[in-house]
DNA sequence: AAACAATATGTTATGTTATAACATATATAA
DNA sequence: TTATATATGTTATAACATAACATATTGTTT
């Protein structure tokens, strides 16, 4: 997310959405859920689980578990992403409206871009067809040395 | 791989091309990744480090580093993959050959399929491209419950 | 409001995956 | 043969994640 200029209003938004999406989904964004989202969403960076861990003292247990199950509410309602290839933890740009989406990470500088495309999708949905694959859930994470840093 | 019959013969034939191909790269397949390759041979399925760990008494250390050692080996030269959503291992199809594949996985069997597409590989080409992103490495996961298993 | 059920969090312990750091051995080149 | 690079041994620990059971909070029914 190179093309983010005002961060503070990039995070206020993603609370504003998340908070909108789980009343409309009767769902409860508690306080530790919400302070796991806030720390996620302090950048356009993966967190590590351990990193929120360490970082929300005060709030509630401070212990792994406690985490993990915001972690796992969050992603269960499309809330984050988990990128499988570092095990990290990225907000999600788009709640409520996309289907599956791709990541571009860079290796130098830790940035993440999550990318739509409808032909992407076509051709991930194409060959879960053609393998008769059912259910299909769909992990794409490009990495590389991004523009800037190259 | 459900169209597999022949097993013995399909791991003769791994075993077979990952000798030729460190021969004609003068790499050194040594007994400890001789013996995990093996390993990650016995089947199309996937294998956890811990599991090869177990597996590999008698020959070499039988410590953590010793069969990570050799997995990094194998995987640098593209002898075996690692399915990142799964932090798990599996013998390479077709070394030498490709450049891009994708993996089909059943989350009921367990049974993974290895692919290759030219229009995959040039969907990510154009996103590479398209974000300018350079040295890119793509990681492509399709889980879901395979034709046999609905 | 009281009783009950469902959901969320606390707590302890442990399982699983992976690497750092330094020592020793083996293979290859000079 | 000495030097250098590569591979392996060894010890310790870091990093990631969940099981199992106890308690608290919220929501629903009576």
């Amino acid at each position: 997310m190179k093309n983010c200029k005002d961060h503070k209003k990039c995070k206020r938004i993603a609370i504003k959405s998340a908070k909108d999406l789980c009343d409309k989904k009767n769902l409860r964004l508690t306080e530790i859920r919400k302070k796991v989202f806030e720390i996620i969403w302090k950048s356009h960076k993966p967190v590590k689980a351990y990193d929120i861990l360490h970082e929300i003292k005060g709030i509630g247990s401070g212990k792994p578990p406690t985490v993990y199950r915001a972690l796992n509410f969050l992603l269960q309602n499309g809330l984050i992403h988990k990128l499988n290839s570092q095990q990290s933890y990225i907000g999600c740009e788009h709640p409520n409206s996309h289907k599956q989406c791709y990541f571009l990470s860079c290796n130098k500088c830790g940035d993440i871009t999550e990318c739509c495309s409808i032909e992407m999708d076509n051709m991930f949905n194409i060959a879960a067809k053609e393998a008769k694959f059912n259910n299909t859930n769909i992990v794409c994470e490009i990495s590389g040395i991004c523009f800037s840093c190259t």
